[in-house]
DNA sequence: CCTACTTTGTGCCTCCTTTCACAAGGGCGT
DNA sequence: ACGCCCTTGTGAAAGGAGGCACAAAGTAGG
């Protein structure tokens, strides 16, 4: 039997407001640099580009933070949203796949300074295990559990081949990691408790040129009629 | 073969549908590669990681490709869902911000395969404008609004620091580019009638960050007990 | 040809999400 | 101190999405 928890009705986040806090909490940072003490729900709303009363509900999800007549402190309210998150914790992360894309990630400066540490990255081509990649020496992934279990990751990152991605997530998920983020273009099968995430490059552009395709009668740009004048 | 009567199905397609496609189709093109004929919506369903009613439910919008008691022809319904997609026709990109990212997704194959052609790679790095990447000169930016008009660019890719890609991508949309495909952390500015789509690799790790901390009794809950007394 | 079996397509219900609209709450000027 | 004005927080309504369950439609077998 599973868990005696029909509805975990917790503490309830809808998912849709998840997904948007990580974007509040960007814009936030943007003002709290530029040194804005305070902001209105409607200022936050424009700069994270949502409607105004859907970020007032949002964040009254998390307690009420705002001051009427006022706004929300900049600063209170980024520290509320990271709590939330769980940024206020270090979360350490692996990167299977030192390919092209694992590298970008591996050098993606916004993971380091967001409460995420990469501590391992890993691959199957013996030419690339041993080198030197944003500062860490890539390990084989022979050595996948012993890294997880050395470096305490909660979270993997596949950025292999489809034809490894599943095997990949198998050995995470055999050596306790529980939260996978996979750009690799495969479904991934995984017990109950483990959460996937999918980033897929190529289904973002077909969902483009399926609106692109409505908008004109398909192929190419539109008609181009101003140009001339417009430039 | 050629297909039929394409039956032009009532235009309506729901937002969340179309996201589905790309998976189908892909999960398809598996079963094709596999020489698998048919397949029921079972099948198909759980290839794709979802539900079968809510296959059959997305491809009903489409129109009524499968046979009751056998299921849906491979080959017939790869035709059909790309042809809805758009992705038999050609799609022309061009890539802005040829960082890690940037050569990532220049490089990467899945694009070529699916009726994308990268025809142009921009960079404002003049270390970078002339080296050779994945088969092509990078331009400089300064010659995006020729390469558009030249390249016949239909859908505009940005993967440029933060600050950049507002920038960017007015001169996109200045050049009559209707489809934005944006990695960079920030929220775009468009006019009505631009399609922006985001892929934001800190926020998805994010979204994991909270729900597991969520999974492992979280951590430090201020202030919070789990109210079962009746207020 | 008729019956039994399989699988699709869809009506209906429920849940989640978004949006509207406004009362309640708090600061600020006088 | 007081009332005006601004902005939040939130009921309620509307819209979209998901999933069950079943009739319709087609195949296979006798």
């Amino acid at each position: 039997m599973t868990p005696p928890t029909p509805r975990p009705r917790e503490r309830g986040i809808p998912e849709a407001t998840v997904a948007r806090l990580p974007v509040y909490l960007r814009a936030l940072q943007a003002l709290n640099a530029s040194g804005t003490p305070t902001i209105s729900s409607e200022g936050l709303a424009t700069a994270a580009g949502v409607n105004s009363a859907k970020l007032r509900k949002d964040l009254s999800y998390l307690g009420s933070y705002g001051t009427r007549g006022v706004g929300y402190d900049v600063e209170y309210l980024i520290y509320q949203i990271s709590r939330e998150l769980g940024l206020t914790k270090d979360w350490t992360v692996a990167i299977v796949g030192i390919g092209n894309l694992g590298r970008a990630l591996a050098n993606y400066g916004g993971f380091g300074t967001r409460g995420f540490r990469i501590a391992a990255l890993l691959d199957a081509d013996t030419a690339v295990v041993g080198r030197e990649v944003a500062g860490l020496s890539v390990r084989h992934i022979d050595t996948l559990e012993e890294a997880v279990k050395m470096e305490k990751v909660s979270i993997g990152v596949i950025a292999t081949p489809a034809a490894a991605a599943q095997g990949v997530c198998d050995r995470f998920v055999g050596a306790g990691v529980t939260s996978v983020l996979n750009f690799a273009p495969v479904v991934l099968n995984v017990p109950p408790g483990v959460d996937v995430r999918k980033v897929d490059l190529s289904i973002e552009l077909q969902i483009l040129a399926f609106h692109e395709q409505r908008k004109n009668g398909g192929h190419g740009r539109p008609g181009w009629i101003e140009a001339a004048e417009g430039l």
